[in-house]
DNA sequence: TATACACGCAACCGATCGGTTGCGCTATCT
DNA sequence: AGATAGCGCAACCGATCGGTTGCGTGTATA
């Protein structure tokens, strides 16, 4: 079982999840209200996310609260920018390339 | 079957794919001598990659040249920016909670 | 022209996914 | 105390995933 970021926002229902708990935390009764889904189905990705690490819970009373952990976003970011990292290496190895002809041409 | 960026970026191998194209354009054999995985789990990673708009094939003879479509990663990023978007806006009331609560102290 | 190579495609496999149904536990309400 | 509400958990289901094996086809090479 992988259960990485990437695995947690894989499935639009738990993007979804994750979209409503950076507004503010919630039961998981009040998320399923939000959607069309039973709420054992969003029962059963809030489990995936808390796997992921990405949900804390706090029980109070007979609910339980869940809360978004934001900074395990971050990784998200982490993997796009390393993305771009490899991306502008490669245009300035093109602008290498392009220097390289401009100075053959001389 | 879901096809979006998030279901591409979900296995480790597809995103390690992704990896090596941002670099430069390569052939299914190029990319699979980069993994331990064999040319026809690649192929299907490719597969999905393309059925995603992620890649772009071109033949060349007997090859084909996989190249990235960079563009399509923004969408990540556009998401990202909303959930973002949203947090901001959660510190933004909890700021005003507390500018209300100062207030009340006067 | 015969052979080797690069690749896609289809069939198959066990594992996981996303969902439903049913049960049980604990907390609140009457 | 009894009824109800909020929730997790386990079992089950069909669909999809990630991988392997085998085959077909078109392109290069000897």
């Amino acid at each position: 079982m992988r259960r990485d970021i990437f695995q947690a926002i894989a499935d639009p229902t738990r993007r979804a999840i994750v979209m409503l708990l950076a507004v503010q935390a919630m039961t998981p009764n009040a998320m399923a209200e939000h959607f069309y889904t039973s709420r054992q189905a969003v029962s059963k990705h809030i489990r995936i996310l808390v796997e992921c690490d990405l949900l804390e819970q706090e029980q109070q009373g007979r609910e339980i609260q869940y809360t978004l952990r934001a900074s395990k976003m971050n990784e998200i970011e982490k993997w796009l920018d390393q993305f771009k990292a490899l991306m502008a290496k490669r245009f300035n190895q093109l602008d290498d390339v392009l220097k390289r002809l401009k100075e053959k041409k001389k």
